[in-house]
DNA sequence: AGATCGGGTTGCGAATCGCTACCTATCCTG
DNA sequence: CAGGATAGGTAGCGATTCGCAACCCGATCT
């Protein structure tokens, strides 16, 4: 008991968007919190377990399949050789920013309140800014300034102002 | 059937971070794929169940748990009263920067390839930046840039470089 | 050697998921 | 206005998955 089996249907939805593809990784329960208290500095599975008071094998069980999807690394300890390290890999911490947006999201709308610990800018301890989807030339772009494009749009620049220089420069890859 | 209990261990967690309660909301299976669904222009129950091929009970429990949530508003059309909209409310559209950073951490880390509708600027019709964690003044930060701090760490300005007028006026509130 | 600790696994009941069949209003058509 | 199609759900039921408690086992400590 204990391994549970993949659910495929989110596959075929993936070869259009990658989306189904991260949530096969990280979608399911525990597993964004698991790596929160591993932005947060714990590293073992009692630490993990104790924290977020999630039951043992369904604990061992993501544990496992977080290192599986190579967002975590296993490590024995070589001091002590009972311990084991859960440590993130990069392409765990390249997760920061979705759940730091997660986060601020639930801050604004769901509890009001802004979280603790805070995350700040290690060079001036300012707290950082809040997540947003920018334009190429840096603007913050809401829901409404945004639209979908094919790619057949892309090449062909058919979309709008298609005369903007940045423009041509990634359309042509 | 179909009415699901909520699961309680998350509420205790989020009093310390509202995390938990983002995940509360929308950290279900196939929440993500509806929302994306939703940013895509589906509005009807029918162009979900067939798009997604989600069972038809679970795509009722998401749309009611997604509505109970103020995520999505469900309005039946004056002209055809079968028709069911649904819509995505302001707290729902505040939800994109998460998911276009979750999908575009998909795109690199678990599919390798852009995802297609991609998301332009709808001025002039460029993808949009990758989304970023951004200091006050506008660095991108990695996760080793940053660090937490504490409640008192932010009042006190002991972290680090307290001298920083943007940080003393965050610090005030 | 015996106790303890870290990191699991096993069993089992409860909750949730997914599939397939209904069901109920509303249109639409003749 | 009868009969069918359409939109949006429910109900039943087997297959997973979750959560709790108990047990296991190889280090490590005393």
């Amino acid at each position: 008991m204990g391994d549970f089996k993949l659910r495929e249907p989110l596959e075929e939805l993936a070869a259009q968007c990658s989306l189904p593809a991260a949530l096969e990784a990280i979608g399911e329960r525990w597993a964004f919190l698991i790596l929160r208290a591993a932005f947060n500095g714990l590293h073992h599975f009692e630490e993990f377990q104790s924290t977020l008071g999630i039951a043992r094998n369904i604990l061992a069980n993501r544990l496992g399949r977080l290192v599986e999807h190579g967002i975590m690394v296993r490590a024995p300890l070589p001091d002590d050789r009972r311990k084991i390290e859960y440590r993130l890999t990069e392409k765990g911490e390249a997760l920061l920013p979705t759940m730091i947006a997660l986060r601020q999201w639930g801050e604004v709308w769901e509890t009001g309140t802004p979280s603790t610990p805070v995350l700040v800018d290690a060079r001036d301890g300012v707290p950082v800014r809040e997540v947003h989807v920018l334009s190429h030339d840096g603007r913050e772009l809401g829901w409404h300034d945004m639209r979908w494009a094919t790619a057949e749009d892309l090449a062909r620049g058919t979309v709008c102002g298609g005369e903007d220089p940045a423009f041509r420069e990634l359309a042509a890859e």
